[in-house]
RNA sequence: GGGUCGCUAGCUCAAUUUGGCAGAGCAUUCGGCUCUUAACCGACAGGUUCGGGGUUCAAGUCCCCGGCGACCCA
């Protein structure tokens, strides 16, 4: 099933590990360590396995250099050959082969190595050497049990499989899937990039909260909880848009956060309740300018990622640098439909033709969220490259300006590639007149039954009324974008720790 | 929410079709080996077959209920 090495019923002290053959004997040997002296508080190294390899990948099979060198790492594997042992030490730039010779190190180390089990963090010293077959290596003089490992290893070849375990226990994960770490190390790569690339341009990184009294910026139900000295009930965000915009109304002319959202709704292979969302603010800022503005960050992100604009996503060739394809959502709709319709049409028009689609139509909605419906029903899936949706009608966007020439769309756009949306961005609405006539379309569709429309926000009405200046936002789906970079199929294979129904044998 | 598939040793998996002693590799333990690369050779040990109930002389296998997960669909 799920489990660590030892059945999870007895787990709880050292008893279980006694009881069962596999931890037995790291257990004596861990308390004959603890009676000894126990274990270090820190170690000096001198170089990591990458820099050993960087440094010395060239040398010939069989060369002695005499250079003494500290390494550190997980013992993963030890290959005993009677009075010679190769081990292969592991730390987050690789790994390097430890030499153990027994005329090198002598008899009394050179047993005591040889108790030495996988899994042991170990620190050792000795030269550098490459052996017979090529392979880099420390011929170690001396070396230290930093820290014994009680449980077995994940096995050695077939590493960790099960996507449950592997989820649940990231650290076994980690320790014997070497993608597993990569993927962790490109995600922080991205953000980082993220970061940069807003710091150019003049951005700073602010904080919003994650707790408040309505949730708002989006519609999604979102998580409830209650802070007991208020005596107040309160919700975790679902976006940080409204909160960002405010700044931007005090004067912050260019702020970004990339913070933690929670929806209160399934979980699936691209949903997970908490996630992480980029969202940016920029005054003077049209949604034109935030198209470009990410068009350069998504390429950015591709090349600090995979070294180039163009990857491999599913088996298939993706070029994800600009400009992008920009096409209207209502244009998207008429040519895969075959339909000449558009936002004025009736809805007894518009109805059968989404119901001819499988579409289930709800009583309340109107010509835009049809459309919307239909676009997500025949369109979304088949835009391979990256594509701009754009115009997004009034109806469904509640927090975008009005377009600046046409009627019933919203200067908005979304980002598809290969089928998926990564970001939403549009130049936002900044009269508080029209937003509080948008708000009160979501709370009539609420009382219709929508429960998700957007709440009212009677501060943020108040905020505009300040002046919000001209200003486009964006929101891109870092989680997401994670995924497409390192070519992962699943929102889990990059979120450590994944949310998760609770293990009913480890509670 | 619906459908399909899965859960067997610490790990990766057989055995389920046709009910008939629950197995292999790795890991562990013991022995051998001073140039291995999933080292190799020999030996030992290791099981609540996810849980509960039922059918049967006999259930990992068939039936029912439940748990957890994967994939697809909505």
């Amino acid at each position: 099933m799920t489990d660590d090495a030892v059945p999870q019923d007895a787990l709880d002290d050292a008893d279980a590990l006694e009881a069962h053959p596999l931890t037995r004997e790291r257990l004596a040997k861990y308390r004959t360590h603890m009676e000894s002296g126990g274990f270090p508080y820190r170690f000096s190294r001198t170089h990591t396995a990458g820099e050993l390899h960087e440094r010395f990948d060239d040398l010939e099979p069989g060369t002695e250099t005499g250079e003494v060198v500290t390494v550190a790492g997980r013992l993963m594997n030890t290959r005993v050959m009677g009075k010679l042992i190769f081990a292969v030490l592991s730390d987050v730039t690789g790994t390097i082969q430890l030499f153990v010779d027994k005329r090198t190190l002598g008899d009394e180390g050179f047993a005591a190595f040889g108790d030495l089990d996988a899994g042991d963090w170990v620190g050792a010293t000795g030269a550098v050497l490459t052996t017979k077959r090529g392979e880099l290596s420390v011929r170690i003089t001396s070396f230290e049990l930093l820290q014994k490992s009680l449980r077995p290893m994940p096995d050695k070849w077939h590493g960790l499989k099960d996507v449950e375990a592997r989820s649940r226990q990231r650290y076994l994960d980690l320790m014997a899937n070497e993608e597993s770490r990569a993927t962790a190390v490109t995600r922080s790569k991205i953000i980082s990039e993220l970061r940069h690339q807003f710091e150019d341009r003049g951005y700073i990184e602010v904080e919003t909260p994650v707790l408040l009294p309505q949730a708002t910026g989006a519609t999604a139900r979102p998580f409830s909880t209650h802070h007991n000295a208020l005596d107040l009930d309160m919700y975790l965000r679902i976006a940080t848009e409204l909160y960002l915009k405010r700044l931007v109304v005090g004067g912050l002319e260019r702020v970004y956060e990339i913070g933690r959202i929670f929806r209160n709704e399934g979980i699936d292979s691209s949903h997970n309740p908490e996630f992480t969302m980029l969202e940016s603010y920029e005054a003077y800022a049209d949604y034109d300018d935030i198209m470009v503005l990410v068009e350069d960050v998504v390429a950015a992100c591709a090349v600090a990622a995979t070294g180039s604009s163009t990857i491999t996503y599913q088996g298939r060739e993706l070029d994800l640098a600009g400009p992008y394809r920009r096409v209207t959502m209502l244009d998207l709709v008429r040519e895969a439909s075959g339909e000449d319709i558009d936002y004025d049409t009736d809805l007894e028009t518009l109805r059968p033709i989404a119901e001819g689609h499988g579409i289930h139509v709800e009583d309340h909605w109107g010509s835009g969220k049809i459309v919307e419906a239909l676009f997500d029903e025949l369109v979304e899936s088949t835009l391979w490259e990256p594509t701009f949706v754009t115009e997004h009608p009034v109806e469904i966007s509640p927090l975008s300006r009005q377009h600046r020439s046409k009627r019933n769309v919203t200067e908005r756009f979304e980002l598809i590639i290969a089928g998926s949306e990564y970001a939403n961005a549009f130049s936002e609405l900044n009269d508080p007149f029209d937003q509080r006539a948008r708000f009160e379309a979501q709370a009539a569709m609420k009382a219709a039954g929508d429960d998700e429309a957007h709440p009212i926000d009677e501060d943020y009405i108040r905020a505009l009324e300040y002046g919000l200046p001209p200003t486009g936002g964006l929101g891109i789906g870092v989680d997401r974008l994670v995924m497409l970079l390192t070519d992962k199929h699943h929102i889990r294979e990059v979120i450590l720790f994944p949310t998760m129904r609770p293990d009913p044998t480890h509670t």
